[in-house]
DNA sequence: CGGGGTCGATACCGCAGCGGTATCGCCCCA
DNA sequence: TGGGGCGATACCGCTGCGGTATCGACCCCG
């Protein structure tokens, strides 16, 4: 199979619909109908069944779809780190990659720890949405991540625990919740008037709901000192400046891990060094 | 990058040398030689340094191979996956891997338990040469692996704990050492007239050296029993008929983890349910 | 119940690019 | 210094990819 018959099967079975998947690849319907159709011959299996408005993925589709988008990701991530391993010849760099706006104290730590390693390179750190993180580490975006179980799924990387802890709920100061001494995450997820914030899908568009949509962890904190929202988080959340916020323990919730992670089998002395680090503190 | 170049790429990377590897790949030299120029173009890295006596390879070339190597099982895993997920309509099976002649007793009590369950589906059970269960894993050959650490690199699959067990060293009956109450395995491997066996590598050969070829467990023990060699083994060995061999527990050998392994993010229900019954046990 | 709209499939065509053969240029060694 | 082994280059024929035009099936709607 080749890459790009795999390509042309994920668009068409990402849209449903071979015309749009045949605009999104930059080409014409009928090639696309024709290869998908081969495919299927060579496979000696049906992916889609055609409907009158579209196509559905059959199991095998399905299949196909899943471990296709890891091989093409694998594909992908051999190309861009043989570039890198030219560009950087000389003068390498690591790239990181975390949640924009989580585990801030952290990083910070570890990067100074880091630099100060007598064999220390440079490391590019790139924030970006949460749930991203795991992607850029399968395509070669990155070479090592920051994660948070159980919210990112580790599973297929090395990882190493850097920290776990508790999550809290934030109120705003002076809400009569504020005096309780702890609360449930039920609790925290109903109170009246302080709807949670809606967390962006990983294509990046919003559930519906009532909560405001969390894109800045800053921006958000000033809501709930505005009284127009609620946060469950980890409580490491509190190195944020807390003026007007108030901080209640949650008894039930789940303890937040956080990893450093790395494609499996890497043998790069610069990612082993930053772990090592990481591992330190 | 397609699929083909990479294949093109690897084949030379293994051969060192364009015309054998061209021969490997069923094709002339001068389509070879041009594919791989073109795709150290498109990547815009030398792969290769050409000699006079052949190629070799570059840090790019290196990455490539490394990386290409995963990318290309991908493909081929979700390929043969696809294939079987319409081969196995209404039939599901699972095809489980082990090192043939390892942990007998306890894939007997795994498969026992698990045909008892409600849902099970046919296991097929493939034994292979040691070394092999990650690759057929993460080609699709396999769904499941039965592995041991530290001898097995689980790096990149999701896995479950089955047993953790201490090695011992086995020795013929009457032999002097016998009478210790335990020895180390810088003792055990230098015992004279009695050289440990040598395990296959991954591509079926030997390394050189005085000990005999291990193939298969029983053949071996008779070597032992016949005073020609002595082993060094997880404790569970003891299940195999132990007339005319002596155990003696090792002090300092590493412990041997036997465990379950998955590729990453499998959804199968199938793989879920053996999991299950393996963690049970 | 028929016409238009929306799908994917088919027919056909031109050309990029793959793989083939022949040959070159280079280096090492007898 | 010539011969052998290596990869690179030159050139050629044909496969197969992607393009346009069109068909056939289905659905909605008046």
């Amino acid at each position: 199979m080749e890459t790009r018959e795999l390509r042309y099967f994920v668009a068409v079975a990402e849209e449903l619909h071979v015309g749009r998947a045949a605009q999104r690849l930059g080409m014409a319907q009928p090639p696309l109908s024709r290869a998908i159709a081969q495919l299927e011959r060579r496979l000696g299996a049906d992916l889609f069944v055609r409907t009158p408005r579209g196509v559905t993925l059959t199991d095998a589709g399905e299949t196909l779809l899943r471990e296709g988008r890891v091989a093409l990701d694998a594909v992908e991530a051999a190309e861009r780190r043989t570039r890198r391993t030219v560009e950087a010849a000389g003068r390498p760099a690591l790239v990181l990659t975390a949640k924009a706006g989580a585990s801030g104290e952290l990083m910070a730590k570890l990067l100074d720890a880091y630099a100060a390693e007598p064999d220390a390179v440079d490391v590019e750190v790139v924030l970006s949405p949460p749930g991203h993180q795991a992607a850029m580490l399968r395509d070669g975006r990155a070479d090592v991540a920051i994660l948070h179980r159980p919210f990112d799924d580790t599973s297929g990387f090395d990882v190493d625990v850097l920290m776990v802890e508790e999550q809290v709920a934030i109120l705003p100061a002076g809400h009569p919740l504020t005096a309780r001494a702890s609360m449930t995450v039920a609790e925290a997820s109903s109170i009246p008037d302080l709807p949670l914030p809606r967390w962006p899908d990983l294509d990046g568009s919003y559930p519906e709901g009532p909560g405001p949509e969390l894109r800045d962890l800053t921006q958000v904190l000033q809501l709930v000192r505005l009284g127009r929202t609620a946060l469950v988080l980890p409580e490491s959340v509190r190195a944020n400046p807390s003026d007007g916020l108030a901080v209640v323990p949650l008894t039930d919730a789940a303890r937040v891990t956080t990893v450093i992670a790395w494609p499996p089998h890497c043998t790069s002395t610069a990612v082993a060094g930053l772990v090592r680090t990481a591992a330190r503190l």
